[in-house]
DNA sequence: TATTTAAGCTAAAAGGATTTATTAAGCAAA
DNA sequence: TTTGCTTAATAAATCCTTTTAGCTTAAATA
């Protein structure tokens, strides 16, 4: 266990300050006028020797710890998942790494992990916020951190997001059902005033209310276990003998097709928000509401990166629109 | 912007010395025979002004950084995000924070990601080992940094490790498809040396040698395209006329089930490696080798923390058994 | 009375880098 | 000779804790 090499060993070793070590290592040589000469000779020995320099001191005493807070709803979730790690591919490459956790939609743990990382001084934050916690992320854009919300924002809030366009993309599909034909078209949604839940419910609504058809709404408790869940669909299917049904996430369409499964009932025609290998090789293939995972990684790093490096200027809420994919499960078949 | 509070500030404050409240906040006071008024006047007023210690500087000073390295094949794969969201909760108990990066298998990725890692002086590695990493993971472990593997190991290198029982589940997953009739069997694998490819593929290898069957082993690359791979496997399928297929990943799994799909041909008796919702739900359900995630995450974690606290007496080889989940796919129906 | 012992607390070093302010030498201009 | 300006480098301060070693004071023991 040999001991780390710090840069007082390379500064003694060479017979020059640690100063003039750490000019050159910080790519100031130039700026600070040292001869070439030195600066080679330094480089080379940091190079045969291998130093690396200590990343905590380093942090201490720049303040910056080229680390960025991901907080996420769920990482087992494969449209987070994905997201995590399209974003995680991009800041490697500038550098940064990730420091990750679940929320579970739980705002006290959201509170309490934005606390810790703050405590550990990430460089900024990525956050799907739940709610309540409009008070904590004012705080932490107060104090000057870079944070970027995604897939739902906080309406008091005024900072940047990435989201989708979920209004519209609910509406699109509300009005394919329609144009397919199908008389009895329901929404499952959750219990929960989030922004994507709220505005995927408001372009359903506005698709019904357009074709003066009655609106039947079903929302699952936050909480719900997945066999209540089941149970609860069922009913809600065939009580209201429905034949079209859009989900307001992927895991509550994978219910649904559970509840089928289970109940074994014919399922009514289906179209899931979140795009999912299930609904790909699903039989009948089910149509879904695919959000722009890789424009949305992609807005959310270059926004952020600009914000740690000062370079942001205006606050940017960026709505990306989304994609009606139409597989079988939401043609009529005559 | 309000500046931070320091430890000294609250020193100042109380007129006492930084020795003293650091001891205090430290749970040294009784050791250090603080009395019991100073210590509760001290955390009082900690507590009255929220201070909350800088984490560098204090992991600069003790080398500690409460945070673990998890360095992982892929995120979105579900079997890695399950495991990575079950890890992150328990060690989250503990006090511990996750830093992660997906590897996609790539070893000089790998190998640079624990090094950068270790530069940011994680107190420990959770790893899914490439190959070829042999050589660092050594050093690792000979600089005393806990390390455990998971889902594969590297026989070379003497470190703690859980797996699951890929040999014994890849020779039930084989025998079963004997027991239920099937004439000709095929291994569908990845081009890998790692151990768990290695082991299913000897599972299948025993099962097939006990009945005197002929093997058909198709590899696909590792960094082929997926259409590549629909393609090749069905080209497989069809070519050897197979009635069964064992899959040695769910992804792979997946890809053939979209080969069927794609190429409109009746698919044979399957069963896939790993869980996966879309097995669940597969029209007929896909029989799996299930690994015990869960309890892979809590002996991950145990054998970790027990290193992390220097308790860890023996190194550890863990192998845990696997569940052939049976459902519709590997059943013939007579 | 002199010396230990213990309680209660603290000054200063250490951890390992970056950055500010300063110096020393050499040369040109006043 | 003095002043001023470059160039090339450095000493020391700083970031914020923890921890080592030690200092008072008072009571107990010899």
């Amino acid at each position: 266990m040999k001991k780390r090499i710090l840069i007082s060993d390379i500064a003694k070793a060479l017979g020059v300050s640690v100063t003039t070590v750490s000019f050159i290592l910080n790519d100031k040589a130039k700026e600070k006028r040292i001869s070439e000469s030195l600066t080679k000779r330094v480089l080379d020995y940091v190079k045969k020797v291998g130093y690396k320099p200590n990343e905590l001191a380093k942090s201490l005493r720049t303040g910056k710890t080229k680390i960025i807070g991901l907080i996420i709803e769920d990482i087992s979730n494969p449209f987070f998942g994905n997201i995590a790690r399209l974003i995680e591919t991009k800041v490697y490459e500038q550098g940064y790494r990730i420091i990750y956790c679940s929320t579970n939609n739980d705002s006290e743990k959201t509170k309490e992990l934005i606390g810790m990382f703050n405590d550990r001084q990430v460089d900024g934050f990525i956050i799907t916020p739940s709610e309540g916690i409009e008070e904590t992320i004012s705080n932490l854009i107060q104090s000057n951190v870079p944070v970027v919300l995604f897939d739902r924002y906080l309406p008091e809030v005024e900072t940047d997001y990435v989201i989708a366009d979920n209004f519209q993309g609910a509406f699109d599909a509300t009005v394919h059902f329609n144009e397919q034909g199908y008389k009895r078209i329901g929404l499952v949604s959750l219990y929960s005033d989030q922004t994507q839940m709220r505005d995927r419910l408001g372009g359903y609504m506005k698709a019904m209310d357009q074709f003066k058809k009655q609106a039947y709404i079903k929302k699952i408790q936050l909480d719900a276990s997945e066999a209540e869940a089941i149970d609860e669909l069922h009913e809600f299917v065939v009580d209201n003998r429905l034949d079209a049904v859009l989900f307001a996430t992927n895991y509550l369409a994978i219910t649904g097709l559970k509840s089928g499964k289970k109940h074994n009932y014919k399922l009514p025609a289906l179209i899931a928000f979140d795009d999912h290998t299930v609904f790909k090789l699903h039989e009948p293939a089910i149509t879904v509401v695919s959000q722009p995972i890789e424009e949305i990684a992609n807005h959310i790093i270059n926004i952020l990166l600009l914000k740690l490096q000062g370079k942001a200027k205006a606050i940017k809420h960026l709505t990306l629109p989304c994609e009606l994919k139409v597989r079988e499960s939401s043609i009529l078949k005559r």
